[in-house]
DNA sequence: AGCACGCCGACT
DNA sequence: GTCGGCGTGCTC
C-alpha cells in the first residue's frame, strides 16, 4: 500500500506560550511511533526544535502552504505513558503543551541534540594485577574503589556521586591497578542478570513489613498505595524489597525523592543491594550526565532511577513500579514554569502505565490521607520501629517562665541550656533545630528607625556576620554590611532576631569542649562539606548539631538523645492555612531524628505558647500525627478548604507595578460577567502577592475556589480564552497555578 | 515568547 | 529626515 504523497502532514508542539500545535510537513511516511520524535522547524521566522503530537491532524490551514519540518528522531523515544502524562499535565495545569516538553525534556535533547551516548569515562580494574602493588596501598578509599570495580567497570561520575574524589581515582590509574575505558559500548539491558539481581542478603522483614510487601508485590495493575510508617519504622527495607520483586519480573523502578534528600547514602543503599544497574538525577548533574541516566532508562540499561521531581518525565523502557518518598515534601511541587505537582503526574502515569505506585511517609499529606479515606489510596502502615527503638519523650519550655540570659537573647533558654550541658556531660549527641540562616533576621537604625530593606524585593535583609553582608533571602542579592545608617548618618546599627549563625556562636562560647556543627545552606555549600560534618558527628567528635530543613530529613543520628525545637511559634501562627500541616510534619520529623539506637531520646520545644491546642496534641505521647492530621482535615472541611476544594491563582507580575494590576483588575471585571455561570465558584479581588515585589517585579494574584474540580477546569478555560482575547500588554507575564502550595 | 510592522515624538 | 520606544498582531 503506497501513500498517494511524498510526505506526511504533522501537528507540532513548539516552546512557546501558545495553546495550540502548528502543522508542518515531513517529507516522510509517518506513523504513531512518530508521535512524541522531535523535528526542527522554523517557526516566525526562527529555526527550533518542536515536538510531533499529531499525525494527519485536521487541517484548517491551506495545506501547500505549510512549511516542511526535518525529522530528527527516526522514532520517539518518548514512551506513549510519558507523552500521555505531559498530554495531561498540560491540560490539566494550563500550561503550553509545547513547554511541558521543554520542561520534561534533558536540554541537550531540548537543544536538538542525539539521542545517544557520547563518550563515558568509566574504571575499569586491569588485569593480572600484582597483588603486592594492592597492599602497598594505605587509602582506604581507593581500596573501596577496588572492591567496587570487581563486579565490573563503573562510570567516574558514579564513582563521583557515591562520594569518592577524582583524586583517588587518579591514583590507581597511576599506580596501574586501573585504566579508563569507554563505557558506552557495553550496552546490555539490565534483564540479562535474570534472578541473580542481590549483592547482599536482606534483612528478614517484621509482619508489617511483610504485610506491606505483599500488599504491593501482589498487585498486578494500577493502585496507589500509602505507606505510612512512623521514622525508624523501615520503610526503605519496605521499598528496596518490593523493588527486589518488580526487577525479578525483568520490571524497572522510578523512584522519586525530594531534593534535599538526595545524598550519596541515599544511593548507596540501592548500590549496596542490588547487582542491576542504578542511574540517578537531580540538580547537581552536568547536561551530559543527566542525559546519559535518561538514555540508560530509555534504553532499559538500568533497571532503577532515583531522581526528584522532573526525573518523573524520563521514559523508562517496561516501567513496573513507582516509588515517591516522602510523598508529602514541597519540593516535589514546581513552583516557576510548569508548575506541576510530581505526585500528582506520578500517579496520572502509574495510571496509564498500569502499574502500581507508592507514596512513602511518616507524616502523609493531609491530601493523600483525604484520598485513603475516599477509598482511593490503600494504607499501609508500619507502626513498630526497628530494633525495639521507643519514640521519644515530648516536653514543653515555657518561655514566658524563663530569664534574659544571654543565651535567651539568641534562642537557648536556661533551661534548654542546662539540658543540652547535661546530656553532652554524659557523652550524649543534642540536635538542635532552628529554621533560620544567618547571623540576625534584620537590622535596624536606633537613631532614626531605619530598616535595611531589599532594594529589589519586598524583604528585610538578613546579617550574615561572617561574609560581613546583608542577604536577601529572597532574591540572594547581598551588600556589604554598611557601617552607618543611610538615613540620617547614625552609626548606631542595632541587630534584632537570631538564626543558626549566632546560635552557633552561642553555643561554641558557651561548650568550648564539645564541638558545634552548623548545618545550614551557607555552611554547606560542597557535598563534601556536609559529608565531613556528618562524619564527625558519627566519630562523635562533636556532639551538638545546629540545622535548619536540611537536618530534619534523611540522616540518622544513633546517639542523640535530646532534640531542642528553638522556635516552633512561627509555624503556630500563619495565614497559610497550610502552616499547621507543615509544622506537624516538620516536627514528627525533627523527633524521629532521635532515640534510633538503643538510648531513649527527648525532644524539647522551646514556646511562649504552652498552652496551644495543635502542639500539646502533637506532644502527647496518646495521639499520633494522623490523629493531628485528622483534627487539620475537619478544619479543612468546616473551612472547605483544599482537599474539600479545589483551587488555583491567578497570578500576573511586572516591573510596573499598575501594568500589573490594571491587568488583573480589567480581568477581574470581565470574570464578573461570566462567574454566575459556575456553581459554587469564588473568586477572590485582586490582591497583592505576600511579597509584592520579588526582583523588582511585581506581583499580583486572584484566587479561584471550586467544589467540583470540573467547574474549576472549565472556568480556567474560560479565563484562558479571554486572556488570549488579546495580546498581554508589554512586560506582563500571566500564569494560572492549579492546586497551589505557597498560598502568596 | 519573539519578532515584524507601524505609529509617534525627539534627535543629528 | 530617521532612530527607537512601544502597542498590536501573528506564528503552520
Amino acid at each position: 500500500m503506497t501513500s498517494s504523497k511524498e510526505y506526511t502532514v504533522v501537528n507540532v508542539a513548539i516552546n512557546r506560550p501558545l495553546f495550540r500545535e502548528f502543522a508542518y510537513k515531513v517529507n516522510a511516511q509517518l506513523g504513531p511511533s512518530h508521535i512524541g520524535s522531535r523535528v526542527t522547524v522554523n517557526f516566525a521566522n526562527q529555526e527550533m526544535v518542536g515536538i510531533i503530537t499529531e499525525i494527519n491532524p485536521k487541517l484548517e490551514f491551506d495545506e501547500n502552504k505549510l512549511k516542511t519540518a526535518i525529522l530528527l528522531d527516526e522514532k520517539s523515544f518518548l514512551t506513549d505513558d510519558v507523552l500521555k502524562t505531559l498530554f495531561f499535565g498540560s491540560s490539566y495545569y494550563h500550561y503550553p503543551l509545547g513547554q511541558c516538553f521543554n520542561v520534561a525534556l534533558p536540554k541537550i535533547l531540548r537543544d536538538g541534540g542525539p539521542f545517544d551516548y557520547e563518550v563515558i569515562p568509566a574504571l575499569e580494574l586491569k588485569e593480572n594485577i600484582d597483588e603486592a602493588l594492592i597492599s602497598k596501598i594505605r587509602s582506604k578509599e581507593q581500596l573501596n574503589i577496588l572492591e567496587l570495580l570487581k563486579d565490573g567497570p563503573i562510570r567516574r561520575s558514579q564513582l563521583r556521586e557515591r562520594g569518592f574524589l577524582s583524586s583517588q581515582e587518579n591514583a590507581l590509574i597511576k599506580k596501574g591497578l586501573v585504566s579508563i575505558v569507554n563505557l558506552k559500548i557495553e550496552n546490555l539491558p539490565f534483564t540479562h542478570l535474570k534472578d541473580d539481581i542481590l549483592k547482599e542478603t536482606p534483612p528478614e522483614p517484621n509482619i508489617e513489613q511483610h504485610n506491606a510487601i505483599v500488599a504491593v508485590t501482589e498487585c498486578e495493575g494500577f493502585k496507589t498505595f500509602l505507606l505510612n510508617g512512623i521514622t525508624g519504622s523501615g520503610k526503605t527495607e519496605v521499598y528496596l524489597r518490593i523493588i527486589e520483586n518488580v526487577l525479578k519480573k525483568g520490571k524497572a523502578v522510578l523512584i522519586l525523592v525530594p531534593e534535599i534528600a538526595l545524598t550519596p547514602q541515599t544511593f548507596d543503599r540501592f548500590y549496596r543491594r542490588f547487582k542491576v544497574p542504578v542511574s540517578s538525577m537531580h540538580s547537581a548533574l552536568s547536561d551530559r550526565e543527566r542525559l546519559d541516566a535518561y538514555l540508560d532508562m530509555a534504553k532499559g540499561r538500568s533497571g532503577i532511577l532515583i531522581g526528584t521531581r522532573t526525573a518523573l518525565f524520563t521514559p523508562i523502557s517496561n516501567l513496573g513500579l513507582i516509588v515517591i518518598d516522602e510523598e508529602h515534601d514541597s519540593s516535589f511541587k514546581q513552583n516557576d514554569t510548569f508548575r506541576y505537582h510530581a505526585r500528582t503526574l506520578a500517579i496520572t502515569r502509574a495510571k496509564i502505565n498500569n502499574c502500581p505506585i507508592v507514596l512513602g511517609s511518616a507524616t502523609p499529606s493531609l491530601e493523600s490521607f483525604y484520598n485513603v479515606r475516599r477509598g482511593l489510596f490503600e494504607k499501609l502502615d508500619l507502626k513498630i520501629r526497628a530494633g525495639g527503638a521507643r519514640l521519644p519523650d515530648f516536653e514543653l519550655i515555657d518561655l514566658t517562665k524563663e530569664p534574659l540570659t544571654d543565651g535567651f537573647k539568641t534562642g537557648i533558654s536556661e533551661t534548654l541550656e542546662k539540658e543540652i550541658g547535661e546530656e553532652t556531660v554524659k557523652g550524649n549527641q543534642v540536635l538542635l533545630f532552628l529554621n533560620r540562616r544567618g547571623y540576625s533576621h534584620h537590622l535596624v537604625c536606633h537613631m532614626c528607625g531605619h530598616v535595611f530593606v531589599c532594594p529589589h524585593c519586598d524583604n528585610l535583609l538578613t546579617v550574615h556576620k561572617k561574609e560581613q553582608v546583608l542577604s536577601c533571602h529572597v532574591c540572594e542579592n547581598s551588600i556589604r554590611i554598611p557601617n552607618t545608617c543611610p538615613q540620617c548618618g547614625s552609626d548606631c546599627l542595632v541587630e534584632h532576631g537570631f538564626g543558626t549563625e549566632q546560635v552557633s556562636e552561642f553555643l561554641k562560647l558557651r561548650y568550648p569542649d564539645v564541638g558545634v556543627e552548623r548545618i545550614d545552606r551557607d555552611c554547606v555549600t560542597t557535598k563534601s562539606a556536609l559529608e565531613q560534618k556528618i562524619s564527625r558527628i558519627r566519630k562523635g567528635e562533636s556532639q551538638i548539631m545546629l540545622g535548619t530543613q536540611m537536618l530534619a530529613k534523611g540522616h540518622d543520628f544513633p546517639d542523640v538523645t535530646l532534640v531542642g525545637i528553638i522556635d516552633i511559634d512561627s509555624g503556630l501562627f500563619s495565614d497559610d492555612f497550610r502552616a499547621l500541616e507543615n509544622t506537624a510534619q516538620l516536627l514528627t520529623q525533627v523527633a524521629g531524628r532521635s532515640g534510633r539506637g538503643f538510648k531513649r531520646g527527648r525532644v524539647i520545644i522551646q514556646t511562649h505558647h504552652k498552652d496551644n491546642l495543635l502542639l500539646n496534641k502533637l506532644i502527647d505521647p496518646n495521639f499520633s500525627y494522623l490523629d493531628v492530621a485528622s483534627d487539620l482535615l475537619e478544619t479543612r472541611k468546616k473551612m472547605m478548604l483544599p482537599p474539600y476544594s479545589n483551587q488555583a491563582f491567578l497570578l500576573c507580575n511586572s516591573s510596573d507595578r499598575n501594568r500589573a494590576h490594571n491587568f488583573l483588575l480589567n480581568l477581574s471585571y470581565k470574570i464578573g460577567a461570566i462567574k454566575d455561570n459556575y456553581a459554587n465558584l469564588a473568586i477572590s479581588p485582586v490582591l497583592s502577592d505576600k511579597m509584592e515585589k520579588v526582583q523588582n517585579r511585581y506581583h499580583f494574584n486572584m484566587l479561584v475556589s471550586a467544589v467540583r474540580r470540573e467547574t474549576l477546569k472549565a472556568f480556567l478555560m474560560d479565563v484562558r480564552a479571554m486572556v488570549a482575547m488579546d495580546s498581554l500588554p508589554q512586560d506582563v507575564r500571566f500564569a494560572i497555578e492549579v492546586d497551589p502550595i505557597n498560598m502568596y
